[in-house]
DNA sequence: AGGCCGCCTTGACCTCGGTCAAGTGCCTGC
DNA sequence: GCAGGCACTTGACCGAGGTCAAGGCGGCCT
């Protein structure tokens, strides 16, 4: 929460190493330069807030890079990860385009860049460039089956599936799977955050990781996993019902 | 899964009854004919299918009238029943934006009428007319909202905590609150259904109905439901955490 | 160095909700 | 009328995961 150390730096979106793998590609070089414009560059620490729940949305936050948690808390004061953001995504969005307050907090994991769009730059490029609104309602709707598929995990799967399934998906960006199908992984999360991110309480994760430990599916020291076969993962995947 | 009965009918979008509701409000009545030539109109009763999860994506859905439930299969065969829909809401707009086939599954839980636009229409409607792609994206920014929230209550509230919230919710549309607190609802789902939606076992509803009525929270005679004090039910939401 | 703090692990215990099995009431079709 | 089916309820049991309390381990501070 040390809101003070945040730095404020001046980037371009023109150079910007992640611009193609925002929405912001669909626009004209007009279009972009009236983001660049528009926009606010700041650099962020771990355990920096990019913004609370609660807190009103001016605007459209671009990540340009680092790695940021989106997390949620309840009434009772329990907190779940809903998911992480990466260099090219856009956070925000959705409050904004709704009108309301953010409903949820981002936070930076490592540290990161981001820039922020203000609400009259982005309402504007709505209007002028229709295809940015379709991105954005694509990137809505993938957003939305994630989470639609989490409500089911989360109801259905023990906490094993749900731990192997969080491991295949970080897979796709943090492992590297060799010839013959052992896979290595550089976790970008504490055991807590993984714990926050299938729901469970960090004891519960612990337990499970000495349960994959042995019964030899991964092994873990410190944020390095090995897993010699990927299937075992998979199987855990199924094994809500043993069929 | 009789889908022999489904009759066709014709109906006209000008004097639909929910037309107001929808996410084609937003059009002229040029473009709204355009919808009313190019949508198939179909009647469906209580436990038809209107789509099932991986079936392929025509275009969009329109409910007229009924009431539609969707639910969500795992591999396992788990299934749970993610929301509602009513009469002017639209449904299956995600998958067809996003290309892809169908991700869950539609049941008409009540007699329901429910008109289907070609995705051909659709697509031409987004490119004349922007602001109802924005219509879709507020939608989806809503769904997305509730179903986060949903993630978050499953893993974090007890079944009695996420019961209280269904009912509380149902109470906006099915409920007569009356002047001094007491409130009377009529259910439009099984028990089965409830369940569902929460995410537990059959077994399971009848046991917190049951403590329900111990407790002096609520009455149930079949699907009609008295509430003496609504603020006890918001209390147990807050019972995650015995403060 | 020593001490502190946060992350992680472990064990003992308990509870909530799932599972299995049986039983009830209602509705439909013969 | 009776049989079968389905939604719902109930009880007995059990196990996954939460809770509480106690350490271990490493990093960072003075």
């Amino acid at each position: 929460m040390n809101d003070g150390d945040k730095t404020e730096t001046s980037r371009n979106c023109f150079t910007c190493q992640s611009r193609g793998r925002t929405e912001w590609c669909v626009l004209t070089d007009d279009e972009l330069a009236l983001v660049d414009q528009g926009k606010i560059s700041r650099q962020y620490l771990p355990g920096d807030v990019i913004f609370h729940e609660g807190d009103e949305c001016h605007g459209v936050h671009c990540i340009e890079s680092g790695l940021i948690g989106i997390r949620k808390m309840d009434a009772a004061g329990n907190e779940i990860l809903l998911r992480l953001n990466h260099p090219g995504d856009t956070m925000g969005y959705r409050s904004f385009l709704a009108g309301n307050d953010h409903n949820n907090s981002a936070e930076a994991l490592e540290p990161s860049v981001i820039c922020l769009v203000g609400g009259g730059t982005v309402r504007s490029l709505l209007e002028k460039n229709p295809t940015l609104g379709l991105r954005f309602l694509k990137h809505a709707a993938k957003d939305l089956d994630d989470a639609e598929e989490k409500v089911l995990q989360s109801t259905t799967s023990p906490v094993r599936a749900r731990f192997a399934h969080l491991l295949l998906v970080l897979k796709d960006r943090y492992g590297v799977t060799d010839e013959d199908g052992a896979l290595d992984l550089e976790l970008p999360l504490s055991r807590q955050d993984m714990a926050a991110m299938i729901g469970i309480r960090p004891e519960s994760m612990s337990r499970t990781i000495r349960s994959f430990e042995e019964d030899d599916i991964a092994h873990f020291s410190g944020r390095r996993v090995h897993v010699a076969r990927i299937e075992d993962l998979i199987l855990e995947l199924e094994h809500s019902t043993e069929l």
